[in-house]
Formats: C-alpha cells, structure tokens, sequence
DNA sequence: TATGCGATATTCT
DNA sequence: GAATATCGCATAG
C-alpha cells in the first residue's frame, strides 16, 4: 500500500490503447482492476490505480441499457473506452466505461481508487461537498463511484468523451503498481435485478475498496 | 463496527 | 408517481 502522506508527483504513466481493452464486459471489467485512472485537471493531475469494478453486460437487467438506448445511456452505445457518466440518487455521478462494439449497449463501473497523484486536489474537492466540516478517513476519499466522481472533478460534462483520445482531460493508464494476488469476486452493490450475478471485481485486501467487509473477503 | 434512514433529481412507467 | 449502479449522519452495541 502507498504512503498517503507522501504523495507521488509526475509518474509516468503510459495511455492504453483502445485495442488494449478487451472487447468483452465482463473480461474488461477484470482487466481493469490495476489499471490507473487519471484526470487532468488545470492545475494538477490526479489519478488513482482502479481496485474495484464492477461488470454491467449485455442483456444484465441492473445495465442501465437494458431498457434501450436513450439519450441519457446513449454513451453505453459508443465504442469502447468511451466515458458514460450517470446522475443518481440526487447528488452522485457515477463513472462507465464502455465495454462492447458500437451500437451494443454495456459498460464498466468504477467503483473504486488508490490515490496515487493530487490527493490534497481530492481533500479539497470532497470537503467542498460536506455539509460539516469533519475530519474523514484518508480511506474514504475515493471509495464508492459517488465519491471518486466527486474527487476527481467528474460529472456530466466528460459523459461521452473517448478515454483513448490523444489528449482526453480523463484516460487510463497502464498499472504503476499491478494488481497482487487473485483478484476477488462478488455479487454487486446495491442493486436488486439480477443481484445474484457475481459481476463485481476487487483487488483482494486493498483497503480502498467500497462496501461491506463481508463481500470483500 | 454495524445497521438504519433521509436527502435529492433524473429517468422511466 | 416510483425507483434508483449512493452517501453521510445518527444511533446502538
């Protein structure tokens, strides 16, 4: 686990190419437990290594395609590598990434970071969304999809923008660090239809992964 | 540490 | 009108 408290400036870190990503939800999904995701704001760059995702394939029922392509899960339908960012519960975006052939609707849910960069840019952003200023836990900052959109400055304006673009303001990155060990599995969080499914991918004993301990054994 | 609940707005029925 | 890929706060143990 990285030092919080001396956080990395200026990695390298190479861009994937979209023929790097598996052109399959659910191996997608795997794929990219380790993977960095980076977001370049105007001032510092912040990015974090992906230690949990969570896999919404064709014909998934909790997908939020199922229904058909609308003009809010239209970016589900784009090529992958494309971001699909969703409004929910009132106040949270949540982060995609499209998964399957243009024209077929599924995606890849981040749920989860490792700061790595910017970590004082995330505090800052976070706290602004406090209604009481308290002290949280350095674990807290990006775990839960809510909470990640929110430190790293994504909302709806990067909703279908192409994470493999030369000069996108939010790409992934190949592993600073790879993933260790077996990489875990589990039903998904917070859903009803098809909730049985074990679609949810973690990196095993990260402390940075979101919900109860009991999924993440 | 674990569980329960209200807030909040967009989308779909 | 109902449901929702969540979060933060409160309360109990």
């Amino acid at each position: 686990m990285i030092d919080l408290t001396k956080p990395k400036a200026n990695l390298r870190i190479r861009r994937l190419r979209r023929a790097e990503l598996p052109a399959n939800t659910i191996q997608l999904a795997r794929y990219l437990i380790g993977k960095t995701l980076v977001r370049e704001t105007p001032q510092v760059r912040i990015s974090g290594r992906i230690v949990e995702t969570e896999a919404y394939p064709v014909g998934d029922t909790a997908g939020h395609a199922f229904t058909g392509r609308s003009a809010a899960n239209n970016s589900l339908f784009l090529k992958r590598g494309t971001a699909y960012v969703r409004f929910t519960y009132g106040s949270h975006w949540l982060f995609n990434v499209a998964s399957e052939t243009p024209g077929v609707g599924a995606g890849v849910l981040i749920r989860a970071i490792e700061p790595l960069e910017g970590i004082s840019l995330m505090q800052r952003h976070r706290k602004l969304t406090r209604r009481r200023q308290n002290v949280f836990r350095m674990n807290d900052l990006v775990r839960g999809p809510g909470r990640l959109s929110s430190a790293l400055l994504i909302d709806g304006s990067l909703d279908g923008i192409d994470l493999c673009a030369p000069r996108s303001p939010l790409w992934l990155g190949a592993p600073v660090r790879p993933a260790k060990g077996v990489i875990g599995v589990s039903v998904r969080i917070g859903i009803t239809k098809d909730a049985h499914r074990r679609l949810r991918f973690y990196e095993r004993g990260n402390p940075h992964v979101s919900g109860p301990v009991r999924l993440s054994p």
